[in-house]
DNA sequence: AATGAATGAGTGTTCATTCAT
DNA sequence: AATGAATGAACACTCATTCAT
């Protein structure tokens, strides 16, 4: 009885997100709640019922990736090969950027404590991954676990500039990106890290 | 008397350009064009006057930029060492990006003839300065000046991530990316180069 | 089974009086539906079962009022004392109206004709009050029953502005309107009374 | 030359806050600001160059009025006859408040520091007009001035429930107000004056 | 009969752009 | 040529009202 009523609010709220993924993707946080709601097929003020404010629409699409990405990061960890599986979550972690990039939480004004915290679970994650491809020789020991969060970003944003990209031309570039972590061939990389991002 | 006149005029048009370089950089496109004119300390109509509208503004800025780098391109065509010239010239193109990247080119709804000729002269210069590059096998074979060009964007990028970055944290990914251009260590990068940018 | 029913909605009826009369007092005609509902403990649905819409919930607040007001100045025309029995109703009705004023008659758009002939109702009790009142020397002979209908609300209006006021305030400054009232140290009024309120 | 740009702000300055008046004064603080601006004939944006919020137009023509009714209230203390000083500006007072009476203060979320400045100096100018009535025995001792301030706003609020009102009306509601207010007749008045407003 | 999800007109406010001075 | 006042289309958000469940 309410089941039925649920799946409807429900089929609304994921095509709410989908649709507010697509526009920020394309417009960034100037996307108008006007245009997402008509995108999703849906009244203005439906999507004020199932986001209270415009940026917690956005933080919940963050959130949703964040901790995919973070599952995704903890999963590889246990990988037996510590390289590949750094390589490999950077593969998806790349991929998935495609339709919305990080750059949002900075756009964001102010970021709410459950995607900080989320974020941090993420940066943790990832930190541990890089680490453990580090102790393989996979990847070169100046770098930092920050350095490769912040180049995780690249290709996403490099396409972007691509008119009618191929949808694998991402690719490209985090194999650059890659090669660029890798051990042979490195040159000093002069300033030092950043202390947090 | 038409030339103080000018006098003035120009001195409006280069303060201007310099106030909203700085608000773009720090506020993206939507910077207002409010505060614009009064960090340049004019009135609005006169942000109006000399350039139609905020886009053309934009547009102005960064075909300053374009055409100042399509030149210093075109100087390091002729140095001596072809590696360290496309080196150099990614090392200030990198460092001039802090304060205000391409991006708007992209975000900026339609760009201007003017605009797409200098860009066009840019890539041009770019591009020979990579072909010179790997012709003495500074930089790999596999990458095209078209990539060279996007990931010359990328110190820029990574760097306004890092809230409080030092000054000179950009050099750091220039050196990765850098990295990931040379020869050695090289893995098949997949996908082929984009056909334009 | 209808019975059940019916005992159900009456109680939903007068929780939702209760909560929107609470709510009307404290914030105005401004009070939302929603509050309302929530103050009353159903849906937001269940409000507009009992009452179309916002106003008519108000007007059946009023409406209640109203009847009750008039049936007690009927009670008190049949008291022994003439004077008496108007200031007790004075003071009764200037009592109940710390909570709810007639204001709301005004800034509620139309009248319906049951709050209009309620309305009526009640004036021609209070005008029958305050006739006889005059009649044994209570209260000047140059008002009539339609000043005090309106000199009634004063004591209401002017406790509103003072925040935080003891809850029996009210009653100085409807002694203030008595005094007002009295044939002692009365001075000519000027205009004449209004035709109809 | 600014002068007659001048003129015509200023011009705009004054219709907005005259038709801002009348709209406050029919739709309370909930009088929309694009009504505001229609009545004044200039576009909306007007409204927010003249007076950022809408707080602040309320808070414009209320200080406006009480700061010409402090004057007029210092200038009566000066009159020979005390009495008739605090009738005379009571009569002024009453007849201003047809229009716009204090309920905004009320109403309006939070009351700005220049404009309680302004609220605490006409309470002054009040309270010592009515001492001094009192002194000469042309008012009940029991009142304070708080009262006094209050039961002027009595006129302007009975009025508004009659529709059709002659324009003089509010004169017979604050001859009962003073009549109320004078020793001759004067009965106990109960509850104590609240200790502010 | 009751619910609360959905709707869209309306609100205060901002800002690029126009135009009278 | 320069100014800033005026404009109105957008925007995020609210809320009375409707309706599927």
């Amino acid at each position: 009885m309410t089941r039925s009523l649920r799946a409807d609010a429900a089929r609304n709220r994921s095509m709410l997100l989908a649709a507010a993924a697509e526009e920020f993707a394309s417009r960034g946080m100037s996307a108008s709640v006007a245009d997402i709601a008509r995108r999703a097929g849906v009244g203005k003020g439906t999507v004020f019922r199932h986001f209270p404010t415009k940026d917690d629409l956005l933080a919940a699409i963050v959130l949703d990736r964040i901790e995919s990405l973070a599952a995704l990061a903890r999963k590889l960890y246990l990988a037996d090969d510590a390289g590949q599986a750094l390589f490999d979550f950077l593969d998806e972690a790349a991929g998935r950027q495609q339709q919305l990039d990080f750059s949002f939480l900075r756009d964001s004004g102010d970021i709410n404590d459950q995607l900080r915290d989320a974020r941090e679970g993420l940066y943790v994650a990832i930190i541990a991954l890089v680490e453990r491809a580090q102790a393989v020789g996979a990847v070169r020991t100046d770098v930092t676990g920050l350095d490769v969060i912040l180049m995780m970003c690249v290709p996403a944003h490099v396409v972007s500039f691509v008119p009618g990209a191929a949808p694998d031309l991402w690719r490209r570039y985090l194999a650059m990106v890659i090669d660029g972590l890798r051990p042979e061939g490195a040159h000093p990389l002069g300033p030092p890290s950043p202390a947090a991002v």
